[in-house]
DNA sequence: TAGATTGTTAATCGATTAACAATC
DNA sequence: TAGATTGTTAATCGATTAACAATC
């Protein structure tokens, strides 16, 4: 029975399912049952079913999931399908390393456009995706309506080039500044990598008490 | 009254009061009752107090916190007084952006060296850190016992250099492979950062349903 | 002193796990 | 058919929130 609230912890799950269903699929494991899943991935079968049922209904009784086709139901909840277009906002060392290494179009994002302020990057190609001049930023998301901005700007910059998509129609920031930032606009969403929690955290768990 | 044990949820959202005590300091605010700090971050105040005293009493009735003071002592709770020594395993371009870009003194990590096998890298200097021949991996940990790695090296090298450097004594794993790695051996401590899953539940808020 | 705010206990809420009838 | 495994309901567990006495 599909669920009209789905709870953050349930979301946060649905990317390492897709994860691991594509391993399995990668090597040549056509069906799988919640438990041998859990187990792999160190969770509860129950877990796992009672996350699904929140979508609908996937697996077969006596046999379990087919790898392939409980991916592609995630991959479709998870709105792969819909090829959100994306653009890079700051080429620094950062927003390079991401162009040249993470595959969006794997994940169904299409990566169309980069921008930055530096004149000698700017009307280079990285990794076939053109950098344009931060100037033409306006212009572009005019006609082009971008879904998310990556943001890899500096700190400084993180709120005003936030403000400025927003007022473009922009309504996903994949946040890398280290800054919170936000909006007053509705239906916008945030997603931030912040680093420093993340290491803060392993800091904590090799610092013995 | 301190609490033997710590959940997860508590610790991550320790690096972020960090954060927010860092960013109230730099404004030249000096004190902080729970509830305005827990309206600027968007949590209750029973939540901060109920947080902080798993770890012991760090405020006063009838004034709040003292900003600098509270974040002395989260800062010492996650352990960064402890100048934990950090590798860079990996200087592709992802590797690189983190040593040029990424403060890890300022959240008390000493990064000592990095590791590539590119001949062509190799010798070079990134951000004041020699970039050392992976054949010179097993030596280093030996002599430097470094406590942490930055795990940037490609997916198929990722778990057998974890295992390497598992049997070398590295306790910490920062892992960027977006590959889940894993040690037999106890108190091995990882902390993933999964780009891909990042960005999907970002695909997964913008896709309307 | 009066007001403010803590630390902590109790109440509530939500998420995880267990159990099991349904059924492939 | 017998065995396996689902989807779902119920039970448990843990995390968040509310309340309040203590006290600065």
């Amino acid at each position: 029975m599909k669920k009209q609230h789905v709870s953050e912890a349930v979301i946060r799950r649905l990317p390492r399912y897709y994860r691991y269903l594509g391993d399995l699929q990668a090597k040549g494991i056509v069906r799988i049952s919640s438990n041998s899943l859990g187990s792999r991935m160190g969770i509860t079968a129950s877990q796992i079913r009672q996350d699904l049922s929140c979508f609908g209904e996937f697996g077969q009784q006596g046999y379990g999931y087919n790898v392939k086709e409980l991916q592609t139901e995630i991959g479709h909840i998870l709105g792969i399908e819909n090829r959100h277009s994306i653009i890079v906002v700051g080429v620094g060392n950062l927003g390079h390393a991401l162009m040249q290494n993470f595959h969006f179009a794997e994940i169904g994002f299409s990566l169309d456009a980069a921008f930055d302020v530096s004149p000698s990057l700017v009307g280079t190609t990285v990794n076939g995706v053109l950098v344009r001049d931060m100037e033409e930023l306006d212009a572009y998301c005019r006609d082009h309506l971008p879904d998310v901005a990556v943001l890899t700007v500096p700190q400084s910059a993180a709120q005003p080039i936030t403000n400025r998509l927003v007022a473009l129609g922009v309504r996903g920031f994949w946040n890398f500044t280290n800054k919170e930032i936000s909006s007053d606009s509705a239906d916008i969403q945030v997603e931030s990598v912040h680093f420093a929690d993340s290491l803060l955290t392993l800091s904590y768990r090799i610092s013995k008490r």
